[in-house]
DNA sequence: TCGCGATTTGGAAACGTTTCCGACATGGGG
DNA sequence: CCCCATGTCGGAAACGTTTCCAAATCGCGA
């Protein structure tokens, strides 16, 4: 009785098809093999059932045909959309994303890299939550394999994606400029991050463009759920209450919303609102929330 | 001039330990190495700098330290949810989550299979789009690794993790038919999975347990959004419309709001909203939709 | 017909680790 | 004092593939 053998390799492919081992490699991988070679290894392995080793041709040929990227938060609708983006990028050209959330950790962060590198990923895309952390900079200075970075500036030189947020709020601040509006405020988040600045700095753009001074409502919420909440509650309380906002993202929108109701105001006779960041909730909410799209495509 | 190595291996570091190949893997992995012996390589090892090399590991162990994630969408909140859920538990025991967007699309998920077993997962955890799918279903069973289902019912004996959608729904017509309701519909989505079934089971549940007589105002849409729309067009327009309406999740609920919207009607006045699944945009809408939680916690 | 470059082939080394095996200490019970 | 169980160790095989190298074959113009 022979004993069943646990799994097909290369080898009995190879055997099946009367080539040596090298030549089923080749043929396998379509480069260098003979037409005839060719044909008997496919059929061979179609009839044996062959799958590669992953691990075994990741250790021989040191590429695991795999990019790790790092992102703040998938349950983020905007990271979602990225992720799928480079997973359909992709799956195209036989490679595979692995995905880990950063959450504004730190130590998460740089855990996460490490992980990567053990791993032997062959690139590395990412979005720190803190754009001036020494060791995740560190980190990535030691890091064996290319990098892109994703909506953020780091220290050093780094390929990277960008979004361009300062011209979306620019032009919402020129939109709101247009229709009467002065007291125009803006709430972002705390974080010292490329998005907040760029749209800190469009938001001022559009002022001095139209040769305006620049109004002291711009408010930075340490998180975006009861820091923005009083933030934003602590600018509608002002003297001289903002006649528009635009706030920064799905969460921070409904912060505002809530300081708005608690404060008896109405929508949009005595605030409007613009939203950065397209999401069902914006989209649909009634009184009517303005949302600025970020567009995403593969360039 | 001695050549720079590029990378340290066990091997170098077993040299400077003064240890064999054997025992440095031994005492690095920690199993059968005398205190000495632990103690030197860990020094050598933290003074080299090395990184164990996962594909060997991978290749020799037969263990990849992975764990496939076949999730419908991860852009859905749910998903997000139970993604990071996974990451955070399997990121404490060494190990990595791999996700893969099935996106209801049969032909994606057998691929992502196919993906998943030749890197080697050391098991699957799956929410597949179609219950009934042949295909999956044979793709499944030739998978040579564990396979957990994530809330739905497939053909053969599975191991699975299952969210108690009846019990929800059910609460929820309870509530409505005590705030004297009769009129209750519920809009759900076409396909044929667990989730869909059991929220109807529920929803006839609370009728008969009720003694009342099931309505007929269960409708299925194709999709969440244009065809969720007319759905529930069509059932607002009915002779004797719904006074409450319970729908599933956040796109289908955008689409009735927006049938309401559409005929005019006011909330909560003229009709009931309770949508199934916490999100920003259900909690924050006004005039308020009620929200019936998924409540996520690992076993 | 011969020679020579280009292509194709088989054999074997290499990738970096884990694990098997036999050998060697060590120590306690008879 | 001897023996055997127990624990530790070094050496080497093994995992399944890619890639290097030298040999063989082929095509083709002289």
């Amino acid at each position: 009785m022979t004993s069943t053998k646990a799994k097909v390799d290369l080898r009995d492919v190879a055997r099946l098809a009367g080539v040596s081992l090298g030549s089923a490699s080749r043929a396998i991988n379509g480069a260098g093999a003979s037409q005839a070679v060719q044909q008997k290894v496919e059929q061979a392995a179609a009839l044996l059932g062959y799958r590669p080793n992953h691990a075994a041709q990741a250790l021989r040929s040191r590429l695991s045909r795999t990019l790790g990227c790092l992102l703040p938060d998938i349950a983020n609708p905007l990271y979602a959309q990225v992720f799928r983006a480079i997973e359909d990028e992709l799956l195209g050209v036989g490679y595979l994303p692995l995905l880990a959330n950063g959450a504004n950790d730190e130590e998460r962060e740089v855990r996460a890299l490490s992980m990567f590198t053990h791993r032997g990923m062959d690139g590395v895309i990412l979005a720190p939550g803190n754009e001036r952390s020494a060791r995740l900079a560190e980190a990535l200075k030691s890091l064996p394999m290319p990098v892109v970075v994703f909506d953020r500036e780091l220290p050093g030189q780094h390929d990277s994606v960008l979004i361009d947020h300062a011209a979306g709020v620019r032009g919402a601040v020129e939109r709101l400029l247009q229709m009467g509006h002065r007291q125009i405020a803006l709430a972002v988040w705390q974080g010292d991050t490329r998005p907040v600045r760029r749209r800190i700095q469009g938001y001022r753009a559009a002022f001095t463009g139209a040769g305006l001074a620049v109004p002291d409502l711009v408010v930075q919420a340490e998180n975006v759920t009861a820091s923005a909440f009083a933030e934003i509650s602590g600018l509608l309380a002002r003297p001289r209450p903002p006649t528009a906002l635009i706030v920064q993202g799905t969460h921070m929108l409904t912060s505002a919303l809530r300081a708005v109701a608690a404060r008896g105001l109405r929508m949009p006779q005595d605030l409007s609102i613009i939203a950065i960041g397209d999401t069902p909730f914006a989209r649909e909410h009634d009184p009517a929330v303005s949302v600025l799209t970020i567009d995403m495509q593969v360039a």
